[in-house]
Formats: structure tokens, sequence, C-alpha cells
DNA sequence: GAATCGAATCGAATCGGTTCGGTTCGGTTC
DNA sequence: GAACCGAACCGAACCGATTCGATTCGATTC
């Protein structure tokens, strides 16, 4: 059931109809009248493709996602459902491209196949082929992150430096004097993950100015293996009374391991990290972070995004976030072990 | 740059590209040469809008999620990555569409414009009007979950009603004689969410048969919920030793109201549960549950549909997975508290 | 009553592919 | 040397919408 059919049924032609529905141009009352009661009648919608083609359009964004076989944080899940949420509030579809780095056949096809109207990006590597792949093709894009070369495209992110950086303050404000950072996964510091690289970088920059003693370590995205990164910690550093983290996931894990060690939090331990506010909280016990607004980070994407495909000469924009940390109840005064 | 750019510059016709490309009748070797050298160089990749609206469709598949409003649970989190990463193996994109149920402006945009070829349907309600509207269209679908006529479609689906009797009876082999059910929120319920009634169902028939006293309760999906829904148990109910529950959000909360109240698990109190296995195993304790395979789960649910885009009129296929209780640590023999 | 105007409608081109039905041409066959 | 064949390629139609230019027609103006 197509355009044709509502035409010939209603006695008009196929652009009198097109016209009918779109107001562009004037169309009798009368005639109005008849079409949309055709439509109504046979349920016509119009086809999106067609549509698509000839508007040299597709009303769709496309959101590349870490590959599949990746679990995605509590902090990266937030970030998919408010750009969904902003998408859908602007009448926009979203296309999911879990897509790794190395050429990914999923990404390829979005973006080759000019299936979208533009594209979000997440996270986001400091050399990243796929923001050389979409400059290249000249794709509006927005990064939720950014490269090492942050001033040739738009994103939106969080200034882990800064924040790691004000935990580890809050940490040797409270008399810590030896910290560790527990850091997102191995393998992501390995590719290159911006976050990762930023927050030691802040880490090393705090620890220095704060004469602390700094550790660093790397860490997989899980709660299991929180429990034994934290408890190879405590062994390897016995004088280590404070934990500044990147890493989410790993944090339950964190938990477990210093319980088992016999360690209070915050009495005889304290952790102070940067995660998604939702997670933060409902953490037990409620984690001393720099609560990151997950949800505004994706909307406000969108909405870069948006003006870059209604506009793409326009300059490009960015938003680094830097939340203040929320107390709660993981940090506490330095007590020796 | 479009197909006819390519022909132009290779001295031949639109139609000897496309077949050169596709393969679909003879091309000299000559030519073909001439035209992928054009190709390579300027980077030419088919638009996949006109291939979708010549070839009738669109290698799409859409996935509709709860609205973005609502928190995805682990769980579902699961289905989510694995038909994401089921369908770019079978090199389909992904749509997505938040709906809730009520008219939904996405869920019309992507069912009514055709702009996918096959739908997967998750958190179906017994009495769901997408159901009726995708049979309607005649769009293929399966859903992650059935309605109260489950002939009708296909579907994949955990059989939450066995599960949770299951959950009762093993509470009860332990000497369970009060045990409270603790299922999903109560809009889900008042929505008529299939999971939520089925639990209900199941639990009621247990407990009868295993001459157990039953409690019911909703919890909201998240951890807080958990905390408020379990002290109100332990108050109102002094005798109750044991929880089945199929709400894996609110399990970090649950545990934390009976550390409060001062009973261990599973010394003083059992929980089983019905979670995802990744949820069940990362919890602490781990929680004692029957594993559902969310990634499984997904994985068919794809195949199915895309048998069913392949053969329209192949009979429905229907999936109800029951997987067995894994013993963790979170059930052991009644102790009166 | 001829000229003009604007509202209403139609026909055809277009978007960028795929595909069907021809045409051309060199090589076999008898 | 006529008849035939198949490989290689071309032109045009088509998918289902939008949109531009043209046409029709009744009303208004002078």
């Amino acid at each position: 059931m197509n355009i044709g059919e509502i035409a010939r049924r209603s006695g008009v032609s196929r652009s009198t109809v097109s016209y009918a529905l779109s107001g562009k141009r004037p169309v009798s009352e009368e005639t109005r009248r008849r079409i949309q009661a055709v439509i109504d009648e046979l349920g016509y919608q119009p086809n999106a493709t067609a549509r698509a083609l000839k508007e040299g359009r597709t009303r769709t964004i496309g959101l590349v996602i870490p590959p599949a076989s990746r679990r995605l944080t509590d902090m990266q899940l937030g970030f998919v459902a408010s750009v969904v949420d902003a998408a859908a509030r602007a009448d926009l579809d979203v296309l999911l491209s879990p897509s790794g780095g190395e050429h990914d056949r999923s990404f390829e096809r979005v973006v080759g196949g000019r299936r979208v109207d533009g594209v979000i990006l997440m996270e986001i590597r400091l050399e990243d082929d796929r923001v050389t792949r979409l400059a290249q093709t000249g794709l509006p894009f927005v990064g939720i992150g950014r490269t090492s070369r942050p001033d040739e495209m738009s994103w939106v992110d969080i200034d882990y430096e800064t924040l790691i950086a004000q935990c580890v303050h809050h940490l040797a404000d409270l008399g810590h004097r030896r910290i560790a950072l527990v850091n997102r996964s191995a393998e992501l510091m390995a590719a290159g993950y911006g976050p990762a690289h930023r927050a030691q970088a802040g880490f090393s920059r705090a620890a220095a100015e704060r004469g602390v003693e700094g550790v660093q370590t790397c860490c997989a995205d899980d709660a299991r293996a929180g429990v034994s990164c934290v408890g190879r910690l405590l062994a390897e550093h016995p004088d280590l009374t404070a934990i500044a983290t990147t890493n989410e996931a790993a944090i339950p894990g964190m938990y477990r391991a210093l319980e088992r060690a016999g360690l209070a939090v915050p009495g005889d331990f304290s952790i102070a990290g940067v995660a998604g506010r939702h997670w933060a909280e409902n953490l037990h016990p409620p984690l001393t972070a720099a609560d990151v607004p997950a949800d505004e980070l994706g909307a406000h994407a969108v909405e870069l995004l948006i003006r870059r495909i209604a506009d793409p000469a326009t300059p490009h924009h960015r938003l680094l976030l830097a939340p203040p940390i929320s107390l709660r109840a993981t940090t506490g005064p330095a007590r020796p072990r």
C-alpha cells in the first residue's frame, strides 16, 4: 500500500496526496478530507525508505557502542539510554553499531552506506581510526569522549584527569599518604582509551603535588577482577590506606576484598571514585564519588549532533564536565593499618 | 558519489557497474578491473537507502526496548547485547525503539514506516497492543516474552512460573516454612507484565503444594527499594526465613536490609532467585539462582526472526527455558529467627 | 469580453540503486 | 557463407516517495 494506491482510491494524483500530507501547497478542503478518509481506512503511512532516498536524509542517527562481547558499564548504559531518549524526543531513530575499532563491518555499513544522518561515537581512543574515517566521509559526528587532537571534532566528555586529581586531593586532605589508582582494564589502556590514560595522568600529577606515594594498577571491568586486584594491592602495599578509582564495575569486588581483609570502610580504608550517580548511590556502602551525569551527557551529545546535521559548517562545540565530589560513606580520616 | 559517477569514470553503463559488483551477470575481467580501480580510488559504497528501496528490504531489524526512562536490568542488558551481537554476525543492523506500550511515536515510525525487516519485542505484556499491531501489519516479529495467547506468535521466554516454583521447592526442602516472594515492581504488575504474573502464579502453586506460608510483595527495580521492601517484610513477618525473588536489581538492597537486621546469609536467612548468570555470580555473596542465559536467548530470538523474514509463512517457533538452579552461597537450612 | 490572477491539481523528473529485455559482435557449426 | 549461440554490455523501467513546472479553471479587473 503506497501513495499511488491512496491517490487512485481518492481520485487524485500522487502529488496531490503528498501535498495534502505535507501542506507545502494548498489543497482544497474537500479533497483533503477525501484523501484523509482513504488514508485512515487503509492505515497508510509513507514509506520511510523512499522518503529518505528522495530527501537525502534518513532521520536516523548512528550510535557506535563498544563491541557486544564487552559488557557495558552502568555509566555507558546511562549514555545509551539518554541518547536514545533524546533522539526519540527529536523524532530521530537510533541505529546501533557495535564496533571495536579495527575495520568493523557494522561501522562501515552504517557510515559508508550512509544509513544515518550523523553518528555519536562512544569509547573513543586517543588515536581513533573511526574518527578519521568519519571526518573523511564528512558525516556529522559527535564524540562521547575525545582523541588526542580534541580541536578537530565536537565532543562531550568527562574530565577524568581533573576528577581523579580531586579524589587524590580529597584523600590527601584526610591524611592518606599512600593511595592506589584502580584504573580500567589493561586492554583499554593498551588500546589507548582516553579516560584510562587521562586518569593515570591526573593521578600522577596530584600525587606528586601532594607528596603522596601513588600506586597505579589496571583492573578488568567486573567485580571478580576487583576482588583479586585489591587483594593483591593490600598484600603488596601494607601501608596502603586508600583507593581512587574510575572502575565502576569493579567496586563491589573491591568492597568484598576489603571486607575479607577485615578492613572497615571508611574506618580503616577509604575509597573515592568517579562513577555514574545512579551507581554510586546504589552501592553498599554508597560511594564517595564525582557523580557523572550520564543522562545529561547523552542528551548534550544528541543536541550537538542535531546542530551539526542542520548545519555541518557550524563551529565545533565541546563540553568538558567535572562534577564536584559527592561525599557519601566511603572516605574518612586515614588510620594506619 | 553514486553508481552513475563510477559508470561514467569507467566508461560503462550503470548496470554494468551493478553487475560487476553483484556478480549476477558475467562481466569481462578487464572491465571489472577498470571498474574496481575507480571504486577503490573514490572509495565508493552503494547507498543503502536506494538499495533498500529497490530490493524491498532494509537489512535492519527493530529492537523494541522498555522506555529509556526505565533503567534496563542487567538481564535485559544481556538480551540487548546478544541481539545486537547476533544481528551483527548476520550482517543486520539494529534499530532501537524505546517504546512504552501506549501508542508510541517511535514504535509507529519504525513499524508503520517499514524501516525494518522484522522486529524483536522486549518486555511483552499479557495483553500487548504492540503485538496486535505487528500482527496486523504482517511484519515478522519475535517476542522475548509472550502474551496470554502464546500460540499466535513466535517467542523465546524464561519459564518464571516453573523457576520460582523450583526456588520454593528448594527452600522448602531446606526446611523453610514461611517464604516471601519479592516480585518485580507494582507498575509492571499493574501493566500486566507476564513474568511478574507468572512468577506470582508459580509461587502460589508451589507454596500450596508444599504447605508453605507464602507472602507476596512487589518491589521497584532498584537496590534502595530492596532495602525498604525487605525491611518491611522482616518487621511484618517475624517468622520469615527465606525469600524467593525475580527482582535482580533489588537484591543488593535485600542483602543490605538483612545485614542491618543482623541476619547472616545463608546462616540465618536464605535467598533464592531467578537472575542472569553474570549478575548472580557477581553479587556478594553470589546468589543461588536459576541462571538465565540472556546471551543465548537474544541469539535465539534473532535466529527465529531471520527465519521468519526469509519465509513469513513458516510455522511459529517457541522456546521456553527453565535452567536448573545453581547452588551458590545464599541458601541453607532454615533456622528460626 | 479580453486580460490577469491565484487556487487547485496534474505530469514528469528525481533520488540511487537493481534488474529485465534487448542489442552487438566475435566465434562455431554445417 | 548463412544460421546460430553466448558473452558482454546498454537502455529503460522500477522501487515509493517529493517537488518543480505546467495546466486548468473560475473569479476578478478594467
